[in-house]
DNA sequence: CTCGCATCATGCGAATTTCGCATCGCAGAC
DNA sequence: GTCTGCGATGCGAAATTCGCATGATGCGAG
């Protein structure tokens, strides 16, 4: 019914007032011109050109609707721009959502490693928790989601409501560990013990309810009736703000062994309880089912094709931790 | 390019959520719409609708399109709208473009007789100085122009510049004539004097620069010889003015018979001079060379067709003027 | 006044676009 | 599982649009 062309023809043979330049102008011939000015004519419903005499001049209606017309084709046309940049953005860039944990602990490093593999390409974290990060990733936010997920699915059933990732495909792109850490008493033990004495009541460092670390904690607590007598004191929804609260004597958290392992060896953080009390977690990479955007489709590929370690390179960890803690984690922080 | 359909389209299917509904509400089959969603996405350069899930839902960009689209489209219809609404207007009336004394003195009477004839017409004024009026018409801004011009021309040329309606198509549809007038002294002779003594100056009533009556006084003004003592001490663009003047015993005053006869009958200005010094104009109605609306159309053939008096009806002016007033000019008036 | 030039409108056939019908694919409900 | 609702798509028909050639008109030079 209304072309928006033919606004925009009708803009240019306004400024012209040449009917035949302003065909040059929109390389078509001066008779489609001619007819779209026609129609516009048509769909207006009166006149818009004075043809009477050389140069054109606009009626009055020509000149209401030139006005009009140009503010709403700089409108349209804006917005045009506006969604075709950020589609293009978008194409171009590879979007993570990820718990606010692993923008500090995988992904500088790993960020670092596909932006060598796969060449300049932009890429971007969004930090939620972890029912955020699904949602995004479910409104098509972001390409992948990457998370912390335990072995027993406390995590993934943490939330309440189903996640949408769980249903999803997804490749396992690194490892973490949460161990049950005090700062060191003088003697250099542990200042907070979680296998000394069961009626001993042990202060305990929480994560918050919304912190996904927290559900696996919480489900080997549940899993432990010798653990019972922890009682929180203190929470906090970020892990390096229990560390820091560890790192002041105020009791035992199970803190991730990435952000720990320089105070382990410098002894600030020593650990406590058997070693059966850690957490092994996974750091899983959700995908959605359908098709990406040619980037993100590509480091799909490479890391389903070629494994991880072509990606990851060396290991992300200094060798001399293996001489201050546990043989079994450092063989963690190795696979 | 972009048809502003599929903005309309576009709104209904936000609204709808639906695009079965949204078809039918538009008034095409449900693989037409979504082809032009699919058009729309193509101009826009991303997805504006999330398909997944139903209801459907709109994208960042989808939404961001709709808020545009929604002032667009409404900034255009409206201004439709208003174009159709004044071109109906255009079409369904007549409108005349007449210098400000016709106003007064011809168009009352004129336009009932017109409207009787015409029957539920809407009729337009438009009331300027000459040379506007012609300006008016030639822009197309009305459909007639209606003035008074004298047997010499001297008005038509007196613009200054060539008026377009020279080279029209006209009819005259009336009479007017200007006649030197006085206020008595107490003997009934008149106050000022045109013919008495040529070395006694005469003071003068004139019309301004722009108004085109006085351009046909200052004309036979210029033909007579012994007019030049006149010397004008007062001026004033409109007719009424100066009769304001005239009947106040400032002077002399060409006026229009028809706004004076009554002062005339009651002895309130009387005429001086001889009777060579009337000017008699003639009421004529110009139309353009193209083709006009249709009731402009049917004015103008019942015009050239029926003649005059079937249109104007009795006499405008009540027969008693005959007893007070010269007789030729009573019979000016009667033709 | 006539001619030539510039300009816009229009008839016509070809190319392009759009439409509706029928059908397919997919997802959710029962 | 089947059934149902909804959107996408292949295909041929219909409508629209386009370019070319030509006609009509106005303006200025000779």
């Amino acid at each position: 019914m209304l072309d928006i062309r033919w606004l925009e023809d009708f803009i240019v043979v306004a400024e012209t007032r040449n009917i035949t330049k302003a065909a040059e102008l929109r390389n078509v011939t001066q008779s489609g011109l001619s007819r779209r000015i026609q129609s516009l004519e048509n769909w207006a419903g009166a006149p818009l050109i004075d043809r009477r005499h050389a140069p054109l001049e606009l009626t009055e209606a020509g000149h209401k609707l030139l006005d009009v017309a140009n503010e709403a084709l700089g409108r349209l046309n804006g917005i045009r721009r506006t969604i075709r940049e950020d589609q293009n953005e978008r194409l171009r860039s590879i979007r993570f959502a990820a718990p606010h944990i692993l923008s500090v602990t995988f992904f500088p490093r790993w960020l670092l490693a596909i932006q060598a593999k796969l060449g300049s390409t932009r890429l971007s974290v969004t930090s939620d928790n972890l029912p955020g990060c699904a949602s995004l990733f479910e409104d098509g936010g972001v390409d992948f989601v990457v998370c912390l997920v335990d072995a027993n699915g406390a995590i993934l059933r943490g939330a309440g409501r189903p996640l949408v990732i769980e249903r999803c495909a997804s490749i396992s792109i690194g490892k973490e560990r949460l161990i049950p850490l005090s700062a060191p008493a003088a003697d250099g033990k542990p200042l907070h013990w979680l296998d000394l004495n069961p009626r001993l009541s042990t202060s305990y460092l929480a994560y918050s309810r919304e912190c996904s670390l927290g559900w696996a904690v919480e489900d080997l607590i549940a899993r432990r009736p010798d653990l019972v007598q922890l009682h929180s004191l203190y929470d906090n929804s970020l892990a390096d703000g229990l560390r820091t609260m560890a790192l002041a004597g105020l009791g035992v958290a199970w803190l991730p062994l990435t952000t720990t392992h320089n105070d382990i060896i410098r002894g600030k953080l020593v650990r406590t309880g058997d070693p059966q009390l850690a957490i092994d977690l996974d750091v899983r990479l959700y995908r959605p089912a359908q098709r990406l955007a040619k980037k993100a489709e590509e480091l799909w590929s490479r890391l389903t094709t070629e494994g991880l370690g072509a990606l990851l390179g060396p290991a992300a960890f200094p060798p001399d931790i293996a001489t201050t803690i546990h043989a079994e984690d450092v063989q963690t922080l190795r696979r």
